[in-house]
DNA sequence: TTATTAGCCCAGAACGTAGA
DNA sequence: TCTACGTTCTGGGCTAATAA
């Protein structure tokens, strides 16, 4: 069972601590245990519930209807409603709702459907990432269990094989090489995937290495492939020294390619950029490079 | 070990805004 | 004008980090 302070409520439904304890006093809308210091804390439950109330709440409902309304009711609303709706707030609120209940099942419906009706990149960019951020501060913080934080990363990770898998090949006359990996202890797979997939969609030829690779496995495939640009990414919080170190060396081992690196050790320019790499702070910034200065 | 400080949380009152 | 609802302000308590 996780246990969710008033914050994580609010980052995870968008409404304010204050708000929420108003409406607990107004309508007696949750009861939330509390600690011996007094602190609220609320349970999945709980956290089920505000989600639902404050998804109808955003789509127009009253509070004093809502709160009129039982928990089944809540929730079967807030279903048909995601049923038809193709926004990006709902459609993330209904997902933290298939996250805490572990529902596998309507979270596939839910990224299929998003899938058929707005593609790939937008469900990438305006669903899964946003979506990624909010779970892993809650994650990092503790209140929610790593395996949440995986069941999701899994789910969403075999859409984008099946995507790849089914992308037409269409190399274009001044199409680029690519090289992809992971550094080991480096577990955070989607995003690289996901360039793999643009890369590819652009016209250009890449090869997805996979994660945990050490740089003098792929020395080898470097000799054969020559890639142009060769991308990896640095987002799991290892030592600065050890990272300045990861970086120099990639440098040094394809110095015939010009370096990608993104993640947050990317964002936060903790080490020094050499003079054949690039950091890539996101993914607009990695499309915009993709379809205007690689050429 | 103790004092100080910053950050967070709590609650109540008052206020502002939108709609009936 | 009244009502419903959300926000802001104020003051106090608790906790953890830091300095003395």
């Amino acid at each position: 069972m996780n246990r969710f302070s008033i914050k994580d409520i609010e980052i995870l439904t968008g409404i304010k601590p204050h708000t929420i304890r108003i409406w607990e006093q107004r309508y007696g809308i949750l009861q939330p245990q509390r600690t011996a210091t007094n602190i609220r804390y609320y349970s999945d439950n709980d956290l089920k519930l505000m989600l639902n109330v404050s998804l109808l709440n955003k789509m127009g409902y009253k509070i004093s209807k809502i709160t009129c309304l039982s928990a089944d009711e809540i929730e079967n609303k807030v279903r048909s409603m995601a049923e038809s709706a193709c926004d990006a707030d709902i459609n993330l609120g209904v997902l933290l709702n298939c996250l805490v209940s572990l529902d596998e099942e309507a979270f596939e419906d839910l990224l299929n459907k998003n899938l058929n009706c707005i593609g790939l990149e937008m469900t990438m960019n305006n669903i899964i990432f946003p979506f990624l951020q909010r779970i892993g501060m809650l994650w990092l913080g503790g209140s929610i269990a790593p395996a949440f934080e995986h069941f999701f990363t899994n789910l969403v990770r075999q859409k984008l094989i099946a995507a790849i898998d089914k992308q037409e090949r269409k190399i274009g006359p001044d199409s680029k090489n690519f090289l992809l990996f992971l550094p080991p202890n480096e577990p955070h797979e989607l995003g690289l995937l996901y360039a793999h997939y643009l890369i590819r969609s652009r016209g250009h030829r890449s090869i997805y290495m996979g994660l945990n690779l050490p740089v003098h496995h792929i020395l080898c495939a470097n000799e054969m492939y020559k890639p142009d640009y060769v991308l990896t990414a640095l987002t799991t919080c290892v030592k600065i020294k050890a990272v300045e170190e990861f970086v120099q060396h990639i440098s040094k081992a394809f110095s015939q390619s010009k370096i990608l690196i993104s993640g947050t050790q990317a964002l936060n320019r903790c080490f020094q950029v050499p003079h054949n790499a690039r950091l890539v702070t996101d993914f607009d910034d990695f499309i915009f490079l993709l379809e205007n200065k690689i050429s």
